[in-house]
DNA sequence: TTTAATGCAAATACTTTGCAGGAAA
DNA sequence: TTTCCTGCAAAGTATTTGCATTAAA
């Protein structure tokens, strides 16, 4: 694991959730570290081999990235002002899990989101 | 409803599963029609927008689209080789709900995806 | 010195957009 | 005519690769 890969965990710490390479770069960036977006390209690569992080998709096809284990969160969005609250999926975490196993499915990582207006629109 | 949007129906009909924008083109090339890519995309595009098709993500990030049912479900999809199980999700439902009132919002809506790999991958 | 890491620029892949010609109403 | 549909070519975005330079061992 070289300087970079250390760089992208610590970021991805940080973060405590998902982030796509742009946004770790821009991070990193604020941070005055000094680095490509290839190198940043690289060493998530390399993390994902390693399954140190997991990879998914947004809906907009752009790969996020995630420490492996991590326990994460889901937002509640609002549409009109974007507002986000970050909220706990307990009840969404055993329905995946159930789902999954129901149906054979193994390596399993979900996505989920709320969206609706906020008390303020 | 266009002509080019009848045939991409039409394709996904006959795939019964989910197809990428490339794919939908060859498969329209083979069958005779002369179209372009860009009117696949266009048809799509379109097409998802009227909620006729349902629009998910390859793990390499290509965008596949199959024929949704009208019922609202989620989807549990294989990041290997793109297969998907439809199934309920009464639980992430009052998840939603709960959630979205407990902070306030109305008008809630919300999205949910399971992802792992099949038990054929 | 020998190897690994870096970053720019170019290449690739998917997707969207501008625009002009053609079909349909 | 007026509006919609098409498709080529160009642009845009995310990601990867070639290659020469630099840092590290």
């Amino acid at each position: 694991m070289n300087k970079s890969e250390v760089k992208v965990i610590a970021i991805l710490e940080r973060v405590g959730g998902f982030a796509s390479a742009k946004e770790i770069y821009q991070l990193l960036l604020k941070n005055g570290d000094s680095v490509g977006l290839t190198t940043i390209y690289r060493a998530l690569q390399s993390l994902v081999d390693d399954k140190l992080l997991d990879q998914l998709r947004r809906e907009d096809g752009e790969a996020i990235y995630r420490l492996c284990g991590e326990s994460h969160h889901h937002h509640l969005v609002c549409k009109k002002c974007g507002e986000t609250v970050e909220i706990e999926g307990g009840a969404i975490e055993k329905w995946a899990k159930n789902m999954a196993s129901e149906f054979g499915f193994r390596e399993v990582d979900h996505t989920a989101e709320i969206f609706g207006i906020c008390s303020n629109c």
